[in-house]
DNA sequence: GGCCGTGCTGAGAGCGCTCCCAGAGAAGGT
DNA sequence: ACCTTCTCTGGGAGCGCTCTCAGCACGGCC
């Protein structure tokens, strides 16, 4: 393949020519060569291959309505995004997994309140095939607009109006969060702990809940005073964990809704000479890898495949484009992903 | 603007025809109404509106022959793109600007070794007008294919082989390296300590290799042994942090080349009892949010404006881009962006 | 030998848009 | 009054591709 002079790249019709075919010929072997004899393959193959041939993407979108991208909408006014290793992780996921069948990844960063105008208009206007989100906010706007431009979308998290089942059935992939707080707090409680506080997170992100739900399956009747509130940073769970260490001197053990809380809760107990898991055994939630391993002690925490989610995502999405082309294939379904008790030695 | 039936979105004909002007006058006014008369423009606004229509972007890509949309390559093959906040700041940084000139941002993350052929696949395809960049790697084979894919690029970070005179020059937006590092270690000097260590980045990251220079700009004839490498990462900051120690224990000082390695620094520091800043100084570098005003003692070090980085990467590849498209304007050149010193309790 | 598949190939019509160019008026100069 | 100049509008070509449909050759069957 030679160096093109810019602006001028062989089109079909040149590689046509060259092949000694016609342009329809060409393009049936530059999409796969169904249905045509072999030595002509051979021959349009070799005319690409001296051409340098790379088919025009907006001339095939034209005609076929497929862009072979899909947006994934990061619908985070501020730093969380950034600061939480969970999105990146499942970026990568999502990244293999569209990678692998050739389709574009379109990052669409929403800058505050006020952005989702350009991002209802970029969805509704054949940008993309598709869209992936990440549930975050009980308000979110983005499933009314992928539903408006008329595009199949997949979320990160179990979206929050989940729970209303009037509302359109919108799949998702998340953690089983509720069992792995179970996992958790059963451990603790199988240890011989007998008063397991909780951190946990915001009230507005359904996994939060479904962890604070899933540590109340277990203790059933939990007194409010072992149950503190943080938003799912290393601030908030140091704060949190004074907060209960004033309430409840007495408490053993203390299942935290994520590491970076448990990391923060950490750094409390370290300072005012509580010894876990002596005296207090403790343990997170998500396994995050620059987290959970370098505290100390290194925390037992609830391990959930996160790239995976990503991976499963992705892989959600396109079947749906696919059943959306070939008209057939089954409607995606939400996934729930499997979690393990990561053992180490805070617990 | 009402819901559209999927698949039949209203053409630039039918607007024309709803306004009763010809398409050419519509597309004239669609695309800013230049020479159009007033009555006309509002008759074609009013059509656009009712009908809600939404430009088809393959058909303009096409003919236009720009895609208004930039890819962000990530050739990290590995988590160092997600443990690192830096990146993402400066994508913030990079999309705020871009989203601000209605260009779209294709994220690229490069899977291994072997996938750059489908990054120069992808660049070559018309997909996108221009890229941007992260140097991180000596052997980067981003360059050359921008270079063959004839689409400008902007890089983040000084590539090592702008060393190299012959090499073609790439714009490139790096911080002062050099000079925050001198900026560092002259506050130390100031402060009157005598034995002022570093420790490094990794030799083949550009950044560090300047903030070493920086280094000894300062303090000229260094000892070797006051000299440990790390990897930018907590781990290697603390192992570094441990041999220093051991070959001068008289050492009264350390600027370290980043946050993260400061702050592994920092833990080692505490572990043996050794006060900071009274016995030992330290300054990082970086000022990352979730990092430096954490730890304990909160982090002196050299501050930089990461995300104005991102944007600026991205007003040059615009402005570049609007080079090519007007034949005129400025040749971009490379920016390095000043820094500051953040002074905190660490020294 | 005639007829009907069957398997490939090519001609040609668009996909929706931009932009060149010609032409229609309006305005201004002589 | 006519010609020139300028402003605005519409016709129409064409961007590069896919896909339908017709046509052709070949083989098998009656």
């Amino acid at each position: 393949m030679t160096e093109q002079s810019p602006g001028s790249r062989p089109t079909l019709e040149a590689v046509a020519a060259r092949a000694g075919v016609s342009r329809a010929t060409a393009s049936r072997v530059v999409n796969g060569g169904d249905g045509v004899r072999k030595p002509l393959v051979d021959k349009v193959l070799k005319a690409v291959d001296e051409l340098g041939y790379i088919p025009n993407h907006a001339a095939r979108t034209l005609v076929t309505r497929r862009t072979g991208a899909v947006a994934v909408v990061i619908a985070e006014p501020e730093t969380r995004f950034f600061s939480d290793p969970f999105f990146s992780q499942q970026i990568r996921g999502i990244s293999k997994e569209l990678t692998a069948h050739d389709t574009q990844l379109v990052l669409l960063l929403v800058e505050g309140p006020g952005d989702f105008d350009r991002i209802a208009r970029y969805l509704s206007g054949g940008h993309v095939d598709g869209a992936l989100a990440f549930s975050l906010h009980t308000d979110d706007p983005v499933p009314a607009i992928t539903r408006r431009a008329g595009i199949p979308a997949v979320y990160g998290g179990r979206p929050s109006w989940t729970a209303d089942p009037g509302d359109q059935a919108v799949p998702y992939v998340d953690a089983d969060n509720r069992g792995g707080a179970r996992l958790a707090v059963q451990y603790l409680k199988d240890l011989g702990r007998q008063r397991i506080a909780h951190i946990g997170g915001p009230a507005d992100q359904t996994s939060a809940m479904d962890r604070l739900d899933g540590y109340r399956d277990v203790l059933l009747d939990v007194d409010p005073t072992l149950v503190a509130d943080g938003a799912f940073t290393v601030e908030s769970g140091a704060r949190a964990m004074a907060e209960l260490l004033e309430r409840r001197p007495d408490l053993d053990a203390v299942f935290v809704a994520n590491d970076l809380m448990a990391s923060g809760a950490l750094r409390v107990l370290r300072e005012r000479g509580i010894s876990v898991p002596e005296q207090v055994a403790l343990v997170g939630f998500d396994d995050m890898d620059s987290v959970a391993s370098e505290t100390d002690p290194p925390l037992t925490t609830v391990g959930q495949e996160i790239e995976g989610q990503g991976r499963l995502m992705a892989r959600l999405l396109l079947r749906a484009l696919d059943r959306e082309r070939t008209g057939s294939g089954d409607v995606p379904e939400s996934v729930i992903t499997p979690v393990t008790l990561v053992r180490r030695a805070s617990a």
